[in-house]
DNA sequence: CTCGGAAATATTGTATACAAAAGTGCACAT
DNA sequence: ATGTGCACTTTTGTATACAATATTTCCGAG
């Protein structure tokens, strides 16, 4: 299911002037492969990134692949010790506890200055949950979830704020690929963003807030739950 | 003012072993460098950074030099546009209507989850206003004003909260470094940091978070303000 | 004189080279 | 047998090389 990181290089290593193409984002390709590594969990907390067996398996030099290394622990997905090279990241019950309050905060914040334009949206919110609840695999339903919140603070215009949110929804996904593989938790979570939307229809913002807040404590707690389990 | 930049190197080109130091981390002092000279205003918005002609200022190899812009332009100080290269970001009023209300809220963020622990650092925060309140140059208010609110946020052990409060400190200091050059508002902002300490007294967090975010969102005015005028 | 376009130049993105530090394993002493 | 030091290998951090694209220059047509 990975991209494949194809490149049309042929040549032998010292001529690769026969290679076209690679559109001048080698290094955001590999960030995305990195990342999705990651994410899935292919590559675990703690796991060493050789920079040499890397560059070799993904038929890259070691420039693009550090700097899209960088790139990850400029997004926490990634620790860098100096003369020791780069390592996955660890998952801790700490983080989790730090990282779901924030992006509460964060989307909160989100629906707070689109208030406004959140009718628009309305929805689309309905229809994503109703697919949400139907999601039988936990791919799917973390895919519709993200898509659900997306669309929650997609009206807020605050780049930064989205950038932030986006990358605190990638940490998050990480913890739940490993830990949420299930899918009974998916009811409960459609009955929260059913909440906020019933809050929403009638304008009531400040339920919905709190509501948007619950849901992610709500998920945390059932996370370090599961984490604790181990 | 400038740190220097200095690198023990007499050595011809293809022989630098001569030099050592650079403790395996010039990227990061490149990212400072630079850092220090986009907030302080040497580097302009939009102005563009040749990598040549800066590798050969700084007297490094592209490699450090790119790896070190990369990370900045992750903190949101500069653009990369593909083949075109890096560009300090440009200042706006709304980049400053984003920016603003987010680091409002992550520290109130941050003082609510340390609200227990606020009563310790009081005392710090007393005298630091009080320093403040005499400051006689803009960038030792800056300073001052700095330490203040990282004072305020220092008991939260929130490690993700605590580092985008601080790059989103840095963008700000972009904005004040070039506009507020004036110290005509530093008794107010003396006297927003007295309203909030009072409230910690009391310990009516509440109270406490909305002078805070009045605190910044006033600030936030009397900058729209001065780049409206120009 | 201005505009358009091709040659010349400059700059980026990636690959490779090189030096220093870190890691590994083996020999030898105890 | 075990611990320790030292040579060898690996790996990182930085420098340089190279190819492709972007920019500039300069010349001729209108």
């Amino acid at each position: 299911m990975k991209p494949a990181i194809t490149q049309p290089r042929s040549a032998k290593p010292p001529a690769p002037r026969g290679g076209r193409a690679t559109h001048g984002r080698i290094r955001e390709r590999l960030r995305a492969e990195l990342l999705d590594r990651i994410v899935k969990g292919d590559l675990k907390g703690g796991d060493k990134l050789n920079e040499l067996r890397l560059s070799g398996e993904l038929k890259v030099s070691r420039t693009p692949l550090r700097e899209a290394m960088l790139h990850l622990e400029r997004e926490g997905f990634v620790r860098s010790d100096v003369r020791r090279g780069f390592t996955v990241g660890e998952l801790s019950t700490r983080d989790v506890r730090e990282t779901y309050p924030l992006i509460a905060q964060l989307e909160m914040m989100a629906v707070r200055n689109s208030a406004p334009m959140l009718s628009l949206v309305i929805p689309d919110l309905v229809r994503i949950n109703a697919a949400f609840a139907r999601a039988r695999t936990a791919q799917r339903a973390r895919h519709l979830d993200t898509l659900w919140h997306d669309t929650l603070i997609g009206q807020s215009k605050n780049a930064r704020l989205a950038a932030m949110v986006a990358t605190l929804r990638l940490a998050i996904e990480r913890y739940e690929h490993l830990y949420m593989s299930d899918t009974t938790l998916i009811a409960l979570s459609v009955a929260q963003h059913g909440d906020i939307i019933k809050c929403l229809k009638r304008g009531d913002i400040d339920a919905a807030l709190k509501a948007l807040e619950h849901n992610y404590l709500f998920s945390m707690q059932a996370l370090l739950r599961k984490m604790g389990e181990e």
